[in-house]
DNA sequence: CTTATTCCCTGATTGC
DNA sequence: TGCAATCAGGGAATAA
């Protein structure tokens, strides 16, 4: 499941391999849906070609390739998601939804077994993108900006970090590893959550987002990075996909409950 | 405004 | 072994 780390991750990628080159074509994969959102898939096809990648930004979970004539083709991996750099003659993969072909031959190639994820052609990137919640590694984003974040929503805590209107990037595996980093029981109320519970919150969002970017992403079912590489956060998981397992801190069986719709993983130990 | 639930989609897993 | 039912989950849509 890529989130903000596994699209920071593409996205530095991006930055060193594909900003400068011209889309030469756009092939689409037949099927339904369309993995086009927006324009209808013709006219997404016709506006790609002769444009120049200008540089490749992220908001959230979106991937952002800024284009030569202001526009953005920006990109959501969603659930299963891939995108792949390859070189020349390479042979197309499984599940490939959509390929940009570039000026020295290689392709931009987006695969999707699972078919939500979108791209969008958008002469505004904003309307896509502006009500997302704050960055959770942005300088900016303080333990007071945590603070406005959870003010106010009874909710569990975990269900407000996966609301990205709330904050943007944070999806089902960083939420539990950063509450079990700062101690916190997910279905905690967000609003009820003290000063200090509230700094080391925010000290184990930013810590454990960071060192997932440091280690190239986590890669469980479906993550890959631009070359098929897989990353190697998914060794350094605390409490994801633990269930039933000692916690590795004090040896409590790890829980595994359903909140938000989503699994979620706890060491009843630690996180009070 | 809030929160909870359903749905999309298909490979992997589980149950009989 | 085979086949059907269930599970996984980001986010949009819908319900309350």
């Amino acid at each position: 499941m890529p989130e903000l780390p596994e699209v920071e991750t593409l996205r530095r990628q991006l930055a060193a391999s594909v900003v400068g080159r011209t889309i030469t074509a756009v092939e689409l994969a037949p099927g339904s849906p369309s993995p086009i959102a927006i324009p209808a898939p013709g006219a997404f096809v016709a506006a790609m070609a002769g444009r120049r990648i200008a540089g490749v930004g992220r908001r959230g979970k979106y991937l952002l390739l800024a284009l030569d004539d202001g526009s953005t083709l920006a990109l959501h991996l969603r659930m299963s998601g891939g995108l792949l750099h390859r070189p020349p003659g390479t042979a197309p993969e499984a599940y490939l939804r959509a390929a940009l072909r570039l000026d020295d031959g290689s392709e931009l190639r987006f695969t999707d077994v699972r078919k939500f994820g979108r791209l969008w052609h958008v002469p505004e990137v904003g309307l896509l993108v502006d009500g997302l919640g704050p960055e959770p590694l942005a300088e900016d984003f303080t333990v007071g900006a945590l603070a406005a974040v959870l003010s106010g929503r009874r909710a569990p805590v975990k269900s407000v970090l996966l609301d990205q209107r709330a904050l943007a990037g944070v999806g089902n595996v960083y939420a539990d590893e950063a509450l079990f980093a700062a101690g916190i029981d997910p279905r905690r109320p967000a609003h009820g959550l003290s000063p200090q519970e509230r700094k080391r919150l925010h000290a184990a969002l930013r810590a454990v987002l960071g060192a997932a970017i440091e280690n190239g992403g986590t890669s469980l079912r479906d993550y890959r990075g631009l070359e098929g590489e897989t990353g190697r956060h998914q060794h350094e998981l605390r409490v994801y996909g633990r269930a039933e397992q000692p916690c590795s801190r004090c040896g409590t069986p790890v829980r595994r409950v359903v909140l938000a719709g989503r699994g979620t993983h706890f060491c009843p130990g630690c996180q009070k």
